[in-house]
DNA sequence: GAGCTAGATGAATCAGGCT
DNA sequence: AAGCCTGATTCATCTAGCT
């Protein structure tokens, strides 16, 4: 589970191991200002209600876990406060760190920080590529969580790799919204039942990402929420060391062997942490935000024969039919399928043009 | 400034106008209840000063001189609390509540929200397409800010048009990331200098998705930081009513000007995509009453593999089952619950067609 | 092997009306 | 007020198994 790091003639006893315990106690067996970055993904108190089934009736495997029962908001505050501040004495003064959470959590977790004293860099946006439905259709579908960078002080000057992350995403700067998938297929941790390990592990190419850009070789990288160990794989993957704080014996197991079978290294981990580079998607209902069409537009086909109205949600009317440019436009055509873009044109000065020209427009007011 | 609602026959005074003064104060002219959402963008830099007053309307003296971090996160507590427990009383018990900010105030916000037992549905990310960059590449580039959509509890039932959103989507559940261009060009706001009136201008096109999700057609919209009056503007556009509060004369007027300038869409294209959830409800029992099935008519799943025989009174006999239609379907199948008008099917000439299309055919000719 | 289909699944604060 | 019944509701991706 060791690698060697020559530059270090001694090596203190808890470096790339995994310590076993409560992390405010486990802490507590390192010194002061001893690790130059954290990242923590801290229970999120979900607070569940009753069972969540799919429109085909199997039921949702939820994270209804022990560790994620909090009292009250107000416990909750106190936990948060108590690991915060065990993690600041172990923190260097120009030191790191990263806090991802959802809108359970990441609003406490924020305001607590805020209120010790760490100064927030940037709040990231992870957008999941592939997230689960909103099943009951009651809300937007949950396609995202938070983290928050900061340091633990408006002075500190922590390490940010401009340039690496620039060159990443192909000379652009790197913005704070990273598109990437979930944790599933081989990377995912499966017992002997084929039941996933942990129930929230995240991806490599998230902490791929963190790691680059806030930290150098050799770091020493503290995850005190470690669970099935992505911090420490893909610390010891990139050349740094880690040290995670963990209470369950399975997750410090699965971790352990998880860690032992990492080659750190080659230039490979590139690949996977790039953002797709496909085309922005713009829905129809954006042309109605953007005032490029207005509720009542009429549209029509390229021969004239249908006429379609635009509704505010962006839905047409044409006749008795009504729904989505590519439901209407399949319907009024008696086909199965239709890519409405293409098929509905709109006026534009004498000319008829299909509404995948106003689609453009969109997008080439998005330099992405 | 004001448009027509025909089918309100007493208007309140306060409708459609934007009420000058602190919003604490000016929201006492509103009754209890009186709000269906709110949309709130609140001041977020305190060094700009003068815009924090406690409830007392005191001045908040935490920024005068040197950064006193502690201080003044707690008079921004402070005044976060307030304007937030002016807004719930007018708030109707099942209304919404968005409230827009970025990291610097947005975890404060959303932990007082919880704390005062703000319910909260969905944090959704706005997704700049050309957000400022980082000029000393010192951090990511900033470019998304966060919105917090929340009910006044967890009881609450707010609306939402997911149909509408849905289809608006191009027939995708609407995510809650949203990507939108910042409000630039024609559309902001400029003084008779070409200065922008207001430093933080949002977009239609936010406000746009912000009510076409969560209003309906006639809702009060209240904004107690109108600005610059975007909400006033696409409520307006958008056949929703608004109310504002704003202090600053010169955002009064430019609001002001700018809502007379805009033209409310037609009526008929405000109708949104509809589910089914709105079709009004028939019973089985009612099949059997208009003819469409005489008792006696046999009923199979889609494969064939399950037969049941349809009774009077609307029940089935399958085996040793009977019960409604969504009863037996569960039993048949060995499951918790099911849809017995998509699981049941009857023979129609040659083919099967599910029960559901029977029910189509009663609805078709119910008075609307 | 390639290609296809059916099934499984992911940090989720997920119903509403009537009796 | 609590309980019962109706019946509405999913996207992207990976795996296993079959042709």
């Amino acid at each position: 589970m060791s690698f060697t790091a020559p530059h270090i003639s001694t090596k203190p006893d808890w470096l790339d191991t995994i310590i076993k315990g409560d992390c405010v106690e486990a802490l507590n067996k390192l010194p002061d200002n001893s690790v130059d970055v954290v990242f923590a993904d801290p229970p999120y108190n979900l607070q569940l209600g009753g069972d969540l089934h799919r429109p085909d009736h199997s039921k949702v495997d939820a994270c209804d876990d022990h560790w994620d029962q909090f009292s009250s908001f107000k416990a909750y505050d106190e936990f948060t406060r108590a690991w915060l501040q065990a993690v600041r004495r172990v923190l260097k003064p120009n030191g790191s760190i990263w806090v991802i959470g959802s809108y359970h959590n990441i609003f406490r977790v924020g305001a607590v920080m805020q209120d010790l004293g760490f100064w927030i860099n940037n709040d990231v946006v992870w957008l999941k590529t592939n997230p689960m439905p909103n099943f009951r259709g009651k809300r937007f579908t949950n396609a995202h969580e938070t983290l928050i960078w900061a340091c633990p002080s408006q002075e500190s000057k922590p390490t940010f790799n401009y340039d690496a992350m620039k060159t990443f995403n192909d000379d652009l700067q790197m913005r704070s919204d990273w598109v990437l998938p979930i944790c599933t297929g081989h990377e995912r941790l499966k017992d002997d039942n084929g039941d996933k390990v942990h129930p929230t592990q995240k991806p490599e190419s998230l902490l791929y990402r963190v790691l680059l850009s806030t930290s150098n070789q050799g770091d020493v990288i503290l995850d005190p929420f470690f669970g099935t160990g992505t911090t420490g794989a893909v610390a010891k993957k990139l050349g740094r060391h880690f040290v995670g704080c963990e209470r369950e014996d399975a997750y410090i197991k699965a971790a352990s062997e998880r860690i032992d079978r990492v080659t750190p290294a080659n230039d490979d981990f590139l690949a996977m942490t790039q953002g797709k580079r496909s085309l922005p998607r713009v829905p129809f209902g954006n042309l109605l935000e953007t005032g490029l069409l207005t509720p009542g537009a009429e549209l029509t086909d390229a021969r004239g024969r249908f006429k379609a109205t635009v509704r505010a949600d962006g839905s047409l009317i044409c006749g008795e039919h009504s729904g989505s440019i590519h439901k209407v436009g399949a319907l009024v055509q008696g086909q199965q399928a239709c890519n409405g873009w293409t098929f509905w044109h709109v006026k534009r000065g004498k000319a008829l043009e299909p509404v995948d020209a106003l689609r453009q427009v969109v997008r080439s007011q998005m330099p992405r």
